[in-house]
DNA sequence: TTAGTTTGTGAGTGATTACTCACTAAAAAT
DNA sequence: ATTTTTAGTGAGTAATCACTCACAAACTAA
């Protein structure tokens, strides 16, 4: 691994653990073992790391929603959806970490990200004959992020039985 | 209002819009128009102001809820929940903001806050004779925090026809 | 009045901040 | 083999950071 992919991870773990303001360029090379300099050759400025992490975020988002997205049985697009929190490679927890935690600067916006998923549940549901299929889909979607909010943040395992009630209560 | 207020209020403000770290005593000052040792005298430390802050909010949750606590009637109380995240005080907008912004910083709890809130949909519920009580409000949760995330962050309008669906759907 | 306490100021502190720059080392291109 | 480009360093910089402190004004109590 490069210098250069060094400082990105490096920078995305402290930045998902104690947030961007709160990292100074200083700790993120010292923790990534290179110099202070080679963090602004590479990215301009502290701002332009946050950009380049964002940038490899977007592709992440693509590649964890895909299977769901090309699935072509609608029930089974809601299942996975639902199991989607549980489904994240631990070692892509800080990426989201960061991703939920950044929902709340003005920058950036999450809604974005999730709009596939959304259309992919409302068309989901809307198949399924739900009389409001829309609406449905922004609940679900709800429920979703706030089961990854709890797995994310604090590792919190107890969220896994609400998937099978979950389940149940779609009829899944 | 004196100072001591004035410094607390803008705090408030400048945190839940900009963060904690990325906000500055001295800015805070500026804003509140009082000198930065003031800030100190009264406070401490830039820490001591965001616990001030938070030991307000600990009374401004109870306040808010209380009304759903004290409510005998569960089909009641499922309602006044739901419609809790258009009920929020504007002025009080700062505060959600901050608190939920606040999940995410490795210090506070945000449960804590939102426990009294679960157990009585919890409560509720089970009066209703739902097969799964505890999951159902748990749920019930994730999608009321949902929809105050979407109000507070973006002062999302578009979320209110979701509270006549989530009546239709609990049968309220 | 006076003594004591609280509230308030603003200049100053060392530490830390994001960022620059002159320079070297290595790699690629000619 | 030589030039050009890229990767990397580390010392340095001005600005900003949270915080201190000597002092003054305002209020309280005797």
């Amino acid at each position: 691994m490069s210098k250069k992919e060094d400082i990105l991870t490096t920078a995305l773990e402290l930045f998902a653990r104690e947030g961007f303001s709160s990292v100074s360029t200083k700790k993120i090379a010292a923790k990534a073992r290179v110099s202070e300099g080679l963090i602004f050759r590479h990215y301009t400025n502290k701002q332009g790391l946050l950009s380049a992490i964002m940038e490899q975020a977007k592709q992440k988002t693509i590649d964890l929603f895909a299977p769901i997205i090309l699935q072509a049985d609608p029930a089974k697009a809601i299942k996975m959806a639902i199991e989607l929190p549980y489904n994240i490679p631990p070692e892509q927890y800080p990426f989201w970490k960061l991703t939920f935690k950044l929902k709340w600067e003005a920058s950036t916006n999450i809604d974005d990200k999730m709009a596939p998923l959304l259309n992919k549940l409302s068309w989901a549901f809307s198949q399924l004959k739900y009389p409001n299929a829309k609406k449905e889909a922004e609940v679900l979607l709800h429920i979703i992020e706030g089961i990854s909010t709890a797995v994310l943040r604090d590792n919190r395992q107890d969220q896994k039985p609400l998937k099978q009630f979950l389940f149940q209560k779609y009829k899944l």
